[in-house]
DNA sequence: AATGTCATGTAACTAGTTACATGATTTA
DNA sequence: TAAATCATGTAACTAGTTACATGACATT
């Protein structure tokens, strides 16, 4: 039940899902798009390509054999579609929500493509919760400490917070979003 | 002129550098305060404060040499410091904003207590800089490639936008709130 | 007597990093 | 003909992770 794979596994996994591709196609968007944050380092990406396919997630096809470095197209299999899925609906817990919300946004981004609205719907709900149940606990921090914390320190945990914020309110905007759209059909 | 350290050596040597600790007080400090997303792990906390002596950033002192495993105090040497403010001093860059602002923060949360607060002013200025840069290629690259994502993907990134404009306005009330103490004074 | 806290550390492992390497084909 | 792009990969290194180990001392 365990991941067993890293952020950017996933991330290449995801994308493989959505069209098959080769290593040199996926560092390409990596490079592009900026977003994610992830490295198009051929040293991250190829040896993440092969342990997806160790764990048999992927599967590559040579395209092309006669040259010296042949293509490598890779699809997913069943069971990394699998896989995919079940790390898609884990569920978001406080520690997520604290020191990995790149990840948690990661899986949203791939959600309602690989899961439908219900389950983006059912992730922005628990993304909401756990947000609002961390405020207050930064508040209180905050005004325990705040006198003890130079000044660009007390900024800092403000603007953290702010953040907090932004994310809840784009949460719940959200979620009236899918509602909408689900009124209409 | 090059870093050498990690955003963890960073972080203990500012810690030291307010007062001198052991090992296990940063590891306690770590845990309590849970800001920053660093381990209180001790694998990841001894070898650093290692690295930290190595290099001869800090300087350990033993206390109650007498026990098994005496407790080691740190202290920050000049070299140390001296380090740590040009750490602090680098410049905002695009590729910080973009995928470091957890390091970012660190910087900002230490500065006007190693630096005073012109040099915090700075730091913002450059910050809002970047950010107020960045916004609109993001905007651009939404407007361009909306309808081709999904919903959800469309969403994450609308989501980071808005972070980075709550980042935008949050550097500028605090550069109006250290101007306001500027002219207090 | 059992648990918890103080306090340090190591070992095995993991997944990144930068830099290098190869060589064909396309473009300026 | 020089450079960029296509396309894959390896090597050496770095700094994390979890889990384990030690043992004194204080509390329940």
């Amino acid at each position: 039940m365990k991941d067993d794979q890293s952020l950017l596994g996933f991330a290449l996994l995801g994308l493989i899902g959505q069209n098959p591709m080769s290593g040199y196609d996926l560092r390409k968007i990596f490079a592009s798009t900026a977003l994610g944050s992830f490295s198009d380092s051929p040293g991250a990406i190829y040896p993440a390509l092969g342990r997806l396919e160790k764990g048999e997630l992927v599967h590559g096809t040579v395209q092309g054999s006669s040259s010296l470095r042949p293509r490598r197209v890779y699809r997913i299999t069943p069971k990394g579609l699998a896989a995919f899925k079940s790390w898609l609906k884990k569920r978001v817990t406080r520690d997520d929500v604290v020191r990995h919300t790149g990840d948690l946004m990661l899986r949203f981004a791939f959600m309602d493509q690989s899961l439908g609205a219900k389950h983006a719907m059912r992730f922005l709900g628990e993304f909401a919760e756990e947000i609002a149940g961390y405020i207050p606990i930064l508040q209180r921090y905050v005004e325990t400490h705040a006198n003890k914390m130079p000044l660009s320190g007390r900024l800092a945990l403000e603007c953290g917070i702010q953040e907090y914020r932004t994310r809840l309110r784009w949460a719940r905007a959200s979620i009236a979003l899918y509602e909408e759209k689900e009124d209409q059909v």
